[in-house]
DNA sequence: TGTGGTGCAATGGTCAGACCAGTAATTAGT
DNA sequence: ACTAATTACTGGTCTGACCATTGCACCACA
């Protein structure tokens, strides 16, 4: 019978399958989004398994965003299965949004230094080459009309590099790029946002310019404390970005009764 | 109040919870990536949770690909995670020696803001474990006529993770160690050869005393100002020794038969 | 007729202890 | 010296119980 086959492809009883299988019947239309399905109890005796090892199957599902839980309530099928596959990395952050400001910390004091060094240490070569990729991000900023976000976040970023590189520290180069590079991997959607806006743009314009100035003149104080402002601001940029969003959410959950 | 907020943060026995915590112990680097991390049995009793919930937090962090698991073995923390963990820098050193006080300076920099945070945010909780790690630190230094550098170099350690971990800045404490990794595995005999002389032991222990004294008193500014001066110390002592062995090194090419 | 409690049953969440199954180091036997 | 059995772990599963929320049916009262 129906139930014999099913005992027999199923005989595995670890929650790896008890996730395989109920995520199976949900593809299969048995239970539709939006559904409310049975409750534990009652699928440990369906799918013959204990309570611990469903828990952890539907803890599978829950962690793939497959299915929510309400304590008292029971599991609904989420409405929205389409693959939101995001990547370890933005775990961490969206777990811990604290991080990401901790990173930022880290980055500005990084920054800060390497704005120093570089003022100090730069040689000539150093200061063609910044120069160089200032004026290539500067121009792209002013001119275009239609800005291509990406290719101006490059830009940014090798201008940012040619400073580092300034520094004559390759340590000191290596750790800031690849926090720089865990920052973009993470929130680069955020960072895109803040090139949109033209007051950020303006502001992180300026910046940049007072930076390539201090750099170039061998002020290295003052080139820290541009640098150092410069982080401070896309901090609290970001975080501005972040409480909008969460306004965002709250509203939206409230607009949403089913 | 503060039982209260202490409890809402290590006291809730949900999955959800295990996770979180587990999650920060690894980002603190407490347990670092590749090590096996506690059985079960003893992480439910070092986190006051039974087995089955304790067992759904591991789930998270397998699903997260946080940690891996075999059985009849132990769970592994994954070694995907790490920033920069595996140094691509390695060979730097091997290539250019100059590259050890690049290292240095940025260690500098980062000791003397952990030693900054950790004054200003610790808890007393964190003062609590620093004054202890400090203690068995000058204890050993001071009683032992034997020494053992290795032992004493491990307490040493230990007693700046503590440090950078009351900073609450697991960006901050994960770089600081990568790159005190990588000093150690680099130049851990001349690490020893300072240990091993009777000056530039106490010139140490003095600063030790004076970090812990200053962090523990909540005085960040001088916090960072004797961590600055405790690496600056170090630096110019491996400066000294390279000189020395430079100039062992020249001798022995005199003397060498071709 | 409505309205606001109230109790109850069902749900998910957690717990404790037992046993099964795989692993690896140690030991006994050859 | 090598191999096989032993042993003491490890994670994996099961059972049955209790706790905390939820939602609904019920009932007293305005």
């Amino acid at each position: 019978m129906t139930l014999l086959s099913e005992e027999r492809v199923a005989g595995q009883r670890t929650p790896e399958n008890v996730a395989a299988r109920l995520e199976r019947l949900i593809l299969d239309g048995v239970f539709r989004p939006g559904q409310l399905l049975p409750s534990e109890r009652r699928l440990c005796e369906r799918l013959k398994v204990s309570r611990a090892s469903l828990r952890e199957g539907l803890r599978i599902l829950r962690s793939k965003q497959i299915i929510e839980t309400r304590q008292g309530h029971g599991s609904t099928v989420a409405s929205l299965l389409p693959m939101h596959q995001q990547s370890p990395l933005m775990h961490l952050f969206n777990d811990h949004p604290r991080t990401l400001f901790d990173l930022l910390e880290v980055r500005a004091l990084l920054e800060g230094e390497s704005a120093f060094l570089a003022a100090r240490r730069g040689t000539s070569m150093d200061r063609v080459l910044i120069t160089r990729r200032y004026r290539e991000m500067a121009d792209y900023a002013e001119h275009s009309e239609s800005i291509d976000v990406e290719r101006l976040a490059r830009l940014d970023h090798a201008f940012h590099l040619a400073v580092s590189q300034a520094s004559h520290n390759p340590v000191l180069v290596h750790t800031l790029q690849s926090l720089t590079d865990l920052l973009l991997s993470s929130v680069f959607a955020s960072v895109k946002h803040l090139y949109h806006r033209e007051g950020p743009r303006e502001m992180i314009n300026r910046q940049h310019a007072r930076l390539h100035d201090a750099v170039v003149a061998g002020d290295a104080e003052q080139a820290r404390h541009v640098a150092l402002e410069h982080l401070t601001s896309i901090t609290e940029l970001l975080r501005e970005l972040e409480a909008e969003s969460e306004r965002l959410e709250r509203s939206a959950m409230r607009m949403e009764p089913w």
